[in-house]
RNA sequence: CGCGGGGUGGAGCAGUUGGCAGCUCGUCGGGCUCAUAACCCGAAGGUCGCAGGUUCGAGUCCUGCCCCCGCUACCA
């Protein structure tokens, strides 16, 4: 089991948003946070991702701001990939649909690959298409009244005011949103996935999927059981993969056909760049590699229904082994937006704070199992509540201690201490609580057992009365201190995926003084790991409490 | 309308196969002094959204209803 490799990928961000705090709580965190986790358990694993750069939102600001596509997209991911590193979000690989080499050609072999099964097929449609713009117009860009309601601002065949939908052609004075004038419905040929023919075998994979978040399980299956229509996959667009047709030539693959191919393409791309040319097959094909897609819940039918039939129709790959969908991350109570200014950027929050405590907050408050909130207050309080003073200030009594009455080595005698039992006790629950809820995804639960063993440490600390001993029976002491600063080792290992920055520092701290360091996971608890009379480094305060910032009380 | 998730002490959350309602923060009281005004101990505080039902026993299973969030697919 542990041996098994783990394929992780996150959702591709659309390369015309800004992303957010909620994105990087929902998907880039966790998805680093499991990366890093794997890596250090000695588990293979890849972490790959890259720009979702087609589809129409794409061309129309370039339209708008009379520029191109490749630019527009140049542009949003240098934006995100630049609040990536600054949180120490590590891909393995980081491209793009309209870069990655190879990309339209293996979106192109999905598509024929399927279309030789027969699940696609063609039909003829009207569209509107506007003559002043020389363009089809998709639904986003065709607004007038309602005929359900007589609300304006209906668009394409929905009405956002009453909710209803209808035929397009019963739209009531329709306009094109770019320039005003009015669409003709035009008869267009477009190409339509069966994904009927592939309802029994997406029912019985979903009901198969044990340890699935029901959000996603239930919902996934409860759509495949109301009956899954032919779905459109082809645009009337020149910015995307071409359709690999003749009577095709001026159009291309929907967006989110060509999307998630993205996570294979990407793939192979690194692995050529490596050098290795075939190597990606084996991560996409061999069954000891886990493949695990962290997403939104905006994007669970995506990935849980219409790419495992893409990947059933295309034959060669395996479906995903877990998809860990996240709820969303609201600010004070709103969602994120940055149209309306509700929210926090990235940037904003790392002028003031460090990446390691805004992930720590992230990932305590992730909206795992609901939506949830961001507040400064709360961000204030879980970070000085638990990180300086729970965590931070453990570490620190005991580093303190040791280097005023140790010279800064660690004491010998551990195992003479009267606690140790009990240190190890905890460091076990901890090691494997953490563990269990890491494989699992659950991020919230291992970083609490991280907290949870310092608090036993904090706990310990009291009891063993230190600051009495070193006066009255110094060997005692020592032997005590030892036995703590096992603990606070093991604080230190257990938090790196969390946060890599400042857990690194305290672990390096041990550096001189650890005595397997490739094994220090597994041994959490079985024995002490520290070799008496090696030198301590003390790290100093690595998390200092924190004030909220003036302009944010509220 | 349909579908999914959620509704647990003041706040935020856990509650596995039904078996005495837990945790963190906050509040109140006490202790300690090694430490980042930090740490430790104790107490108060809940008709587990509402109404029925199954059961010896339901936060947990069933039925109906209410409220919050989201999805509803050619807007990615």
């Amino acid at each position: 089991m542990n041996s098994r490799r783990v394929l992780i990928t996150a959702a591709l961000p659309y390369a015309n948003n800004h992303p957010h705090l909620g994105h990087v709580a929902g998907v880039y965190l966790p998805a680093d946070t499991y990366n890093r986790f794997l890596k250090l358990t000695g588990r293979e694993s890849l972490f790959i991702c890259g720009s979702d750069d087609h589809g129409a939102a794409i061309t129309i600001s370039a339209q708008n701001e009379k520029s191109t596509p490749e630019a527009v997209v140049k542009r949003y991911r240098d934006i995100q990939e630049k609040v990536f590193s600054s949180l120490g979000i590590e891909f393995d690989y980081y491209s793009g649909t309209s870069t990655c080499e190879g990309h339209d050609e293996l979106a192109q072999e999905f598509f024929l690959k399927i279309k030789e099964r027969g699940d696609i097929e063609d039909r003829f449609t009207d569209q509107f298409r506007c003559s002043s713009c020389d363009m089809f117009l998709p639904d986003r860009y065709v607004e007038g009244i309602c005929p359900l309601c007589g609300a304006e601002g209906a668009r394409g065949d929905q009405c956002d005011s009453c909710g209803g939908a209808f035929e397009q052609d019963k739209l009531i004075d329709p306009h094109c949103t770019t320039c005003g004038v009015k669409p003709e419905l035009t008869s267009t040929q477009h190409w339509f996935f069966r994904l009927d023919r592939y309802e029994d075998r997406l029912k019985d994979w979903l009901q198969d999927r044990e340890g699935w978040r029901d959000n996603v399980r239930n919902f996934s299956l409860g759509t495949v059981k109301e009956g899954l229509p032919a779905r459109s996959i082809t645009r009337d667009l020149e910015w995307g993969v071409p359709v690999p047709l003749e009577e095709a030539n001026d159009k291309v693959l929907y967006v989110w056909f060509d999307a998630p191919v993205g996570y294979i393409s990407f793939t192979r791309e690194m692995f050529r760049e490596r050098g290795q040319e075939s190597e990606w097959r084996s991560w996409w094909q061999d069954d000891d590699v886990d493949i695990v897609h962290f997403i939104g819940k905006d994007n669970i039918i995506f990935h849980a229904v219409i790419w495992p039939a893409m990947l059933l129709g295309h034959g060669e790959y395996q479906l995903p082994a877990s998809i860990p969908a996240n709820e969303y991350l609201n600010f004070k109570g709103e969602k994120f937006s940055k149209s309306r200014g509700v929210g926090v950027t990235a940037d904003e929050i790392l002028e003031l704070f460090e990446p390691d405590r805004v992930r720590y907050y992230l990932t305590v408050i992730a909206p795992e199992g609901k939506d949830t909130s961001f507040t400064w207050e709360d961000f204030i309080q879980r970070n000085n509540d638990e990180l300086s003073d729970v965590i931070g200030n453990f570490a620190h009594r005991v580093f303190t201690f040791t280097a005023k009455n140790f010279d800064s080595k660690v004491p010998a005698g551990a195992t003479e201490s009267s606690f140790l039992p009990e240190v190890l006790k905890v460091l076990q629950e901890a090691r494997q609580g953490w563990m269990s809820a890491l494989s699992h995804q659950k991020f919230r639960e291992a970083l609490d057992k991280v907290v949870t063993l310092a608090r036993h440490g904090n706990r310990l600390f009291d009891a063993a009365e230190p600051w009495k001993s070193r006066k009255s029976d110094l060997t005692k002491c020592g032997n005590d201190l030892a036995a703590l600063l096992e603990v606070v080792h093991g604080v230190s290992v257990l938090l790196q995926p969390f946060v890599p920055e400042t857990a690194g520092k305290l672990v390096s701290a041990f550096e001189q003084a650890v005595l397997d360091p490739d094994e220090v996971i597994e041994l959490l608890g079985d024995r002490c790991l520290l070799q008496e009379g090696r030198s301590l480094s003390s790290p100093g305060i690595v998390y200092p409490r924190l004030e909220l910032p003036e302009e944010e009380e509220s």
